[in-house]
DNA sequence: CCCCGCATGTAACACGTTACATGATTCG
DNA sequence: CGAATCATGTAACGTGTTACATGCGGGG
């Protein structure tokens, strides 16, 4: 239900094709929400049909043709009626957790290298939020209502991988006492 | 994939019936995987015949008949084998964040009520994990395994709302900001 | 008497993932 | 010459959501 909006944001800060969208999926956006190549185009195939986009080809040389996507002013309303009705707080879904707790009925120990993999992988996210952030807003007293808007969403992202840090550090601490213990 | 896992681990904690595994994943283990009565009827069936796990009825007066699953050996070693490969660090789904950048081009005003409520919820879901914490786990140094895990899962959950609440603050400052301005 | 809680399910549909397919150009 | 990037797509499958269905017992 919220891959639609995700795209018309997207699309409303740039227009640009399935394709840069699936890149733009896998950088910026990615933080808050996925999506494959394949999914993109059959949405932006449905939204097409709606009336929610407009298509441009575009014939580029030394590279294919594209189709330059834009939002078009049902696109715009849908969004704006999407932005008043209430969505419910997300639901999480933390593999991890569940591996956790499933260490209970294995060797605890045993888990330490996956948590150590996670941390690693959440420590170079963070080094990547904060790079982007000092590229993207150096000087965040001069930033336009968009801008600050994509920078607290930004300094979201690093607060969570911050937490998330420190929480791993808490689990890493947990699973070597129980594997002492069980030496 | 991991919802099979979730229930194994679930029902090595404590046997149970669909029915109550259901009533589980909207308390506990919702935290961090959720699952709607149907899909887990639709998975247990699977498991049952993959042999996974065993079913026992059982007659209860004055309620109906229900099934009592418990862990065979075949769903014992495929969560080992499950927990000894890795995961991918989970993919993030973060709606209101789509509408916070979504909000740079409608009035971001607007925005602030559905801001608060998620900020109340937030609120309300710290409060009943400290509640809940207090209650199971009162005395952190008489702790089994199988606790010591279950509390550093939720000691992450805890974690999770105290940053989130301190986004939305963030968030709702800056939505304040951007208000007064195109007063 | 009606609604709530217990308990299990079917069916249809929406959404997401994986694999495969095509074809041009650029870079090492 | 092979791999990577650009660019779009089909097909099959798996997972998740919504709506509907059934039936008993207890409490207001």
């Amino acid at each position: 239900m919220a891959l639609e909006h995700a795209i018309l944001v997207s699309l409303l800060e740039q227009p640009g094709s399935g394709y840069e969208l699936a890149r733009r999926f896998d950088r910026s956006i990615g933080r808050f929400w996925t999506a494959t190549h394949q999914q993109i185009y059959r949405v932006l195939r449905r939204m097409e049909t709606d009336g929610w986009v407009a298509v441009e080809a575009v014939a580029q040389d030394a590279r294919p043709d594209k189709k330059v996507y834009s939002v078009a002013a049902p696109g715009r309303s849908a969004l704006g009626a999407w932005l008043r009705e209430p969505v419910e707080p997300e639901t999480v879904r933390h593999e991890l957790a569940v591996k956790i707790r499933a260490a209970a009925f294995e060797d605890p120990g045993e888990l330490i290298p996956e948590v150590e993999r996670h941390r690693e992988s959440h420590a170079a996210l963070l080094a990547r939020y904060l790079t982007g952030e000092q590229r993207d807003f150096p000087d965040p007293s001069a930033l336009d209502a968009q801008q600050q808007l994509q920078h607290v969403v930004l300094r979201g992202g690093i607060e969570y991988e911050r937490m998330t840090l420190a929480w791993l550090d808490d689990v890493l601490a947990t699973l070597h006492r129980l594997h002492r213990h069980t030496d």
